[in-house]
DNA sequence: GGATATGCTGAGGTTACCTCAACATGAGGG
DNA sequence: CCCTCATGTTGAGGTAACCTCAGCATATCC
């Protein structure tokens, strides 16, 4: 009964197989980033502002599912590199408005390529099939 | 070619969905985790130990992914909760060996029911394909 | 126009990792 | 037997990515 003795696989769960995958695609995704000095949140952050323009720094929090304080972070740190600007917002002076520099719209879309490539890597192991299977099945759990 | 531009869903990619569901499940794992104040990654450690017995922190270490250095300092939370102990490995004295304590092997029992009830809750809302499913397509992207 | 809500950010904390280097011990060669 | 080299653990110090709580400015509504 003390289920698996098979070596080295060491999963008890789903969860703990989960992880495993988690901590290997946050390792690959890291080092995919290296060039350009980027976290993997910052990354994220510059693909929502990529796709929905300039939002202020509590809806970039919601995109991201994480704390208003915590996007003013990020936000910190791709100003600091250049990458993004701030603008009040003109239809509310307590609101700022986080935009792509041009800079910032240049290395977002080249990290996109990169990210792709590096998907590509990480996910291409699994037939098409798989890979359909996998994204239905997490769309459900992410709900 | 820009794909999704579905309203609501933030996702451009297979990662990006990967990501919003480990965030879900991290935070499910570290609420259910509060009447033993343990952090997710002590937990990971007591099943490792459950199942493996007395290890050396080099050992765990490999069990869980992480540096050596990083599996003492979860032993010396543990012991510091007087869930694990140190004993001289008699074979290797440079080495120590980590084993469960009384205390440790009940608490650790505990979490795991408390675990497994944790993971049907959020994995629950899948059924027993997709479930299946996507534990064998996880397993595929570990290796 | 005064209470209350909202948006942002400073201060300070936590978790879970990491690397690098020190130190003790083990193991093999000469 | 001693010397070198490998191995196991840990101290020191660092990082990313979060968090809460409190403060300030502005907006909104009665």
């Amino acid at each position: 009964m003390t289920e698996d003795t098979t070596g080295t696989g060491d999963d008890e769960s789903l969860a703990e197989t989960f992880w495993a995958v988690a901590s290997r695609l946050r390792r690959q995704t890291k080092e995919s980033l290296t060039p350009w000095d980027i976290t993997p949140s910052q990354s994220r952050a510059l693909g929502v502002l990529g796709r929905h323009g300039e939002v202020r720094p509590g809806t970039l929090a919601e995109h991201l599912r994480i704390a208003a304080r915590s996007a003013t972070e990020v936000v910190d740190d791709l100003q600091a590199r250049g990458l993004v600007e701030r603008r009040g917002d003109p239809a509310d002076r307590r609101a700022t408005l986080v935009a792509l520099t041009e800079e910032g719209k240049r290395v977002g879309a080249a990290i996109r390529t990169a990210r792709r490539a590096e998907a590509d890597r990480f996910f291409g192991h699994l037939n098409d099939t798989d890979r359909a299977e996998l994204a239905r099945i997490l769309r459900t759990l992410r709900a």
